[in-house]
DNA sequence: CGTGTTTTTGCACGATGTTGCGTAATTATG
DNA sequence: CATAATTACGCAACATCGTGCAAAAACACG
């Protein structure tokens, strides 16, 4: 398939790098590559061309802004990206085009509908205005807003105007987020409204999926959402509890891991961190 | 078959055309093809023609926006930030503390919301992710989010469950967003769901408020939104021309403008240079 | 009412633009 | 120096574009 449907004009895409490197101060190919759902070589080639306007500098990895600071450059793009969006990601390969997810509430979830790339078709529900304004403007995805008041402990509508509004949706996938998770208990949160709202949107969705950063695991929250049973995928960081995963998987519970992840022992002092 | 019979003019396609760049800031030939009933070689004479006339910028597979990049409605508010946030701190001047208010689609809505001070205590209605994104999790504000599908040309929801929710609460003020304003039509937008959304929030609050960017100014957007009669407030820019403003003050609309303490009915030397 | 003209549209076809992939060259790392 | 990652270049596939042309409708005129 050398084709390709236009789902974004050239003069769009390169717009969007612009904004995204004045924003950063750096652009690495191979996450524009993915964000944009086009091949490196197309980033590479508006990289070129924008460069050739001056807009950006060239570097082996990706590109900076013109004036550019004689900044490490190389250790910038190699330097691993949040926890979480690497979570996020992960969970992105385990969602399929055009079905219907709901989207919990929590950060988790947020930095994994930051990771769907651009033209990911899909339709998604969620609670959560932040969530809701990331994926609003995404080409290729409906998005439907559950309304009520905003819990502000939350930042999620969790009130009746919420829950009836969820009653007339079936979502295919639930990405729950999670206060905590333990082996007996299995996933839980903190404040009760929320846990009601989760578990609600877990019986209403066909399946569930909730990405758990390392921190959760082992962790008892106070309001029950979700026992460790079928339907659930759990997505685990590279560095969670290889017994942990593996006595969880036994439960009938699909368990994923994230993989390719290099050492996070050294660097703690995050960077490039965003807002 | 290459004639046909005339299910539209000419004239009246491209000012579709034209109405749904403006409210989206960008067009699909292969889109423009399908919805009208014609062929890509049609719409691109269109496009060509219209770019002729300086009315948008062809690009490779439809068509963009003169001058500016309006992509997403994100990148509108960074493009010149501040006006909008002049206009913002103006009309925050004129909210009362504990009232209700519905945010209206928009981006100059958006540098509203962000215009709030942290503590200021207010209830906020919205059908826009992004503004109740910014609001939320703000001290003070009671935020309730308005549900239903995400209109991707105006990003919020403007369904009928959106407009059955709206239905139960009655707004103290509403902060009107709009495409276009002029002496003899008032207020109106782009798109025919959005006017009709705006109108019906119109008719659901005491009084409504709309802060208007000087380029809206004698600009004819093609479906009605609020007429220029009391109970009504406009804010403009320190640049907005007085000839203009003074008309429309005369017809009992609350006239205010940037970087005038006071109301233009009694106050007009205000002469604020802001390029 | 008939006829010639103009406008508009769709289609064919060659030209141009865009993309992904394979391959070789280049660069960073240890 | 060895290895892996990144890059540039050429190529083929596909989409889009521009132009010329013919058909159909609307129009102007007698």
């Amino acid at each position: 398939m050398h084709g390709f449907g236009m789902d974004q004009f050239v003069s769009e895409r390169q717009a969007r790098i612009l904004a995204e490197l004045r924003a950063q101060g750096r652009v690495a190919a191979q996450d524009l590559a993915q964000t944009f759902g086009v091949s490196e070589d197309t980033v590479r080639r508006d990289l070129r061309e924008m460069a050739g306007r001056g807009e950006c500098e060239r570097v082996y990895g990706g590109a900076l802004l013109p004036g550019g600071k004689t900044v490490p450059l190389k250790t910038r793009i190699s330097e691993q990206p949040d926890r979480k969006v690497m979570l996020g990601q992960k969970v992105v390969e385990l969602l399929h085009e055009g079905s219907v997810v709901f989207f919990d509430a929590g950060s988790t979830n947020l930095a994994i509908a930051r990771s769907l790339p651009e033209n990911f078709r899909l339709t998604a529900v969620t609670n959560t205005p932040a969530i809701a304004a990331e994926l609003s403007g995404r080409t290729g995805v409906e998005l439907i807003m559950i309304g009520g008041r905003v819990d502000p402990a939350v930042g999620a509508a969790l009130d009746l105007t919420a829950i009836r509004q969820l009653e007339t949706i079936r979502p295919d996938l639930c990405i729950l987020g999670a206060c905590g998770l333990t082996l007996e208990e299995g996933l839980a949160a903190d404040i009760f409204e929320d846990a009601a709202f989760k578990r609600l949107a877990c019986a209403a969705s066909k399946s569930s999926l909730a990405a758990i950063t390392s921190d959760k695991l082992g962790l008892r929250a106070a309001f029950h959402v979700h026992a460790l049973q079928a339907p659930l995928s759990l997505v685990f960081e590279a560095d969670a509890d290889e017994a942990l995963v593996r006595k969880i998987a036994l439960q009938g519970v699909e368990a994923h891991r994230c993989g390719a992840a290099t050492s996070i022992n050294e660097k703690s002092a995050s960077r490039g961190s965003i807002s």
